[in-house]
DNA sequence: CTCCAGGCGCCTT
DNA sequence: AAGGCGCATGGA
């Protein structure tokens, strides 16, 4: 261990670290000892629940830790979100399954090209397919447990002037020609996610589903996960399967378009991270069965 | 083996 | 506007 590493405590309340990580909001996160470990913002970062909050270590010495305090979003007060979740008996049985579960502030181009290829895949597999072009493409990144080192997500631009060929080769299947367009489009300044966070949830939306392989749930994940728009309520078979089973049990057709509306006013102003709850609840349910 | 996965785009009605 | 289907790949 170098004696460059530089640490920090996050002194946070609620927070389910492990939860938070494996919720299907980021897919880079990996066990590591007692802890988890990735790369964020160009950095090689390890953090570990403590009694008393996160502890986060990286390699190179860190004057600033607003960058990771911004991705853990350490200073929301998680108490006066879940207050503002419809008080139903479905969202009272989520929150008390999934106590600590927070939303990441993520990068929007690592998010958005993550949920790209996330159609119609597992989650597991969406990590396998992050994983490699991550190895194969992304910069190298320093560690110092011995390890080689570590990769950081391919920038827009890396992944815009590699071929379909390259992308393929990374098992991506049908979603690489999505992919290396949409990064070209990024890449050359079509959609700048750079103005995703100032520009309004509907907006940036509109911006986002001008991108092949961007629909309105990964648009939503996207403004979600990356944009900090909490009302944004990404649609996906897991929630579909929640909303119809909790809210709607004996309607026999209800359609997507009927569930968005519902969903956009019903669990208020913080819905996306009341979706998230519902989604890591179902799947937890799912897991035990 | 079959079924389906944190969907999308395109083609029919 | 709404419904159906193909898509690459690989867990379960």
């Amino acid at each position: 261990m170098s004696r460059r590493t530089s640490r920090k405590a996050f002194a946070v309340e609620d927070y389910d670290l492990a939860a938070t990580l494996n919720s299907g909001q980021a897919f880079r996160w990996v066990k590591y000892g007692e802890g988890w470990t990735t790369v964020v913002e160009g950095r090689w970062v390890t953090l570990v629940q403590t009694g008393k909050g996160i502890e986060a270590r990286v390699v190179e010495p860190v004057r600033d830790w607003g960058w990771l305090s911004d991705y853990l979003q350490a200073d929301v007060d998680i108490d006066s979100i879940t207050a503002s979740f419809p008080d139903d008996e479905p969202m009272r049985a989520a929150v008390e399954a999934c106590r600590g579960l927070r939303l990441l502030r993520q990068d929007p181009w690592e998010c958005l090209a993550s949920f790209i290829l996330s159609s119609n895949k597992q989650i597991t597999q969406i990590r396998q397919m992050v994983a490699s072009i991550c190895e194969r493409f992304g910069e190298k990144v320093k560690r110092d447990d011995g390890d080689e080192a570590a990769h950081a997500f391919p920038s827009a631009e890396r992944i815009a002037a590699l071929s379909e060929k390259d992308l393929r080769e990374c098992r991506l299947g049908y979603r690489a020609p999505y992919l290396l367009k949409s990064a070209r489009m990024v890449a050359d300044g079509a959609v700048d996610l750079s103005r995703m966070r100032e520009m309004g949830c509907e907006a940036a939306r509109e911006d986002l589903l001008r991108l092949p392989g961007v629909g309105r749930k990964i648009a939503d994940c996207a403004l979600l996960f990356a944009g900090g728009y909490q009302e944004a309520f990404p649609i996906d078979v897991w929630i579909m399967k929640a909303l119809k089973e909790l809210y709607f049990p004996r309607k026999r057709r209800v359609t997507p378009k009927r569930l968005q509306a519902f969903s956009a006013t019903y669990f208020g102003p913080h819905g996306g991270y009341a979706q998230q709850y519902l989604f890591h609840y179902m799947r937890k349910r799912a897991g035990r069965a």
